[in-house]
DNA sequence: CGCCCCCGTAACAGATCGGTAACACTCCGT
DNA sequence: ACGGAGTGTTACCGATCTGTTACGGGGGCG
């Protein structure tokens, strides 16, 4: 379940949001004043961030600022006064990644938290490690130790499939298709191939497999110990 | 959280100045001669200077004009006293950014003192540095070394995406989209030339370049070493 | 114990992709 | 209308990747 921190002071306001994101399934957190706001966005890690414009003791702007500059990613959406549009662009500038003016619709706010959300998730940075090494989807990179190995595509895609299905056996079938495509036309030993040029790259022991085990007839299996 | 500076004789004024501005949560120093409060701009660097005129050792004027001199541009109010007001524009002059009248309400001083630190902010250099090359988004400009390097609008924006998303892998789509536009026409390959043109201002080798990465089959990089 | 099948692996040739230069086209401002 | 800058397209080349083949080894089963 994903979390929204509310920073809000007028309590009716509050409360209507409140209740209404809790309807719709997310959990709920609220602050009412910047200080605290800014507290729970650096304490409870919320998902999203409803930040109002005019807050006591710390003012919306500053609260923004402060969050990104603790090099938090959450998305954040401002609500501003009727009024305060010419300072929209302010706030975008400061990190916010959209904005409602009061009144709004509920309906509308709930589709640009969706928005936000999804496009959150969808650039979110996926790392995955094993031993000593860590598979960076996003920055598509593999590390070992401290140093970066390269990786072709083709070696970067079985990798990654690997690593998304851990401890499952995987058929040279559901390899050439998930990896190489559906009408791919390779004959079975090209995985082969890749499978020792990766095992190269990241077992210890190459020999000896640890992570990418052979099941023979079948095809293999990524397992890493823990 | 943002640090004001007092500088201010009268200890009744100053307790209340003080008491005012952290309860609005603004870290406060205090000095009550001008030559304190000269030290006090130099060494800690405050957001921001509520400078009396009439200061013992150093008047006001001259606080202003020694700190514009030593090219801190941090926002300065100055508080005057009434029939002082002949002398505000020798104040503004000098490199005040505004100025207040006693008496004057602390709901107007802290109203005041919010304009000017969000014009300072929304102003603030957008900055990324990466080896010896400097892009300075705000005044769209790419230095490298001590010359100015030219960019087109293209090249720019190019560029622009590439340091705002260090270490993450862009796909030519995600490219495309984001600085060509959606519904953009331009076939992939156009994607290519422009980043060679931008490797040739920038990269140190050209042919082995440390910033701007390709991705084989997926598109580029931009991943400055530290 | 020995055969056979399957997998590991090296070597190689062909395919693919990106770098880049040359060119064409479109806007501008003069 | 002309010239120049900016932009997009194309073609060629070289580097890298990929798929295939062949050979060798090892485990399982008879």
């Amino acid at each position: 379940m994903e979390t929204i921190l509310i920073v809000e002071d007028d309590p009716t306001m509050l409360r209507g949001l409140k209740d209404n994101f809790e309807f719709h399934g997310y959990r709920v957190l609220a602050a009412d004043d910047g200080e605290a706001g800014l507290n729970a966005a650096l304490n409870a890690r919320p998902d999203l961030i409803l930040l109002d414009l005019m807050l006591p003791k710390i003012n919306g702007y500053e609260v923004c600022r402060l969050i990104r500059k603790e090099k938090l990613g959450m998305p954040i959406i401002m609500l501003t006064a009727k009024g305060e549009e010419s300072d929209i662009v302010l706030g975008l500038n400061l990190g916010a990644d959209d904005y409602v003016t009061k009144p709004f619709s509920i309906k509308e706010l709930l589709a640009r938290t969706d928005a936000l959300l999804r496009r959150m998730r969808s650039t979110e940075l996926e790392v995955y490690r094993f031993g000593d090494c860590e598979l960076d989807i996003s920055a598509r990179k593999l590390t070992r130790g401290a140093e970066e190995i390269k990786l072709s595509p083709k070696e970067f895609r079985l990798l990654e499939l690997f690593v998304k299905k851990p401890g499952r056996a995987l058929s040279r079938d559901e390899i050439l298709n998930l990896v190489w495509g559906y009408d791919s036309i390779s004959g079975p030993r090209t995985i082969d191939r890749f499978v020792t040029t990766l095992r190269n790259k990241i077992e210890p022991d190459p020999h000896n497999p640890v992570y990418i085990h052979t099941l023979r007839e079948i095809g293999y299996k990524f397992d890493p110990p823990q």
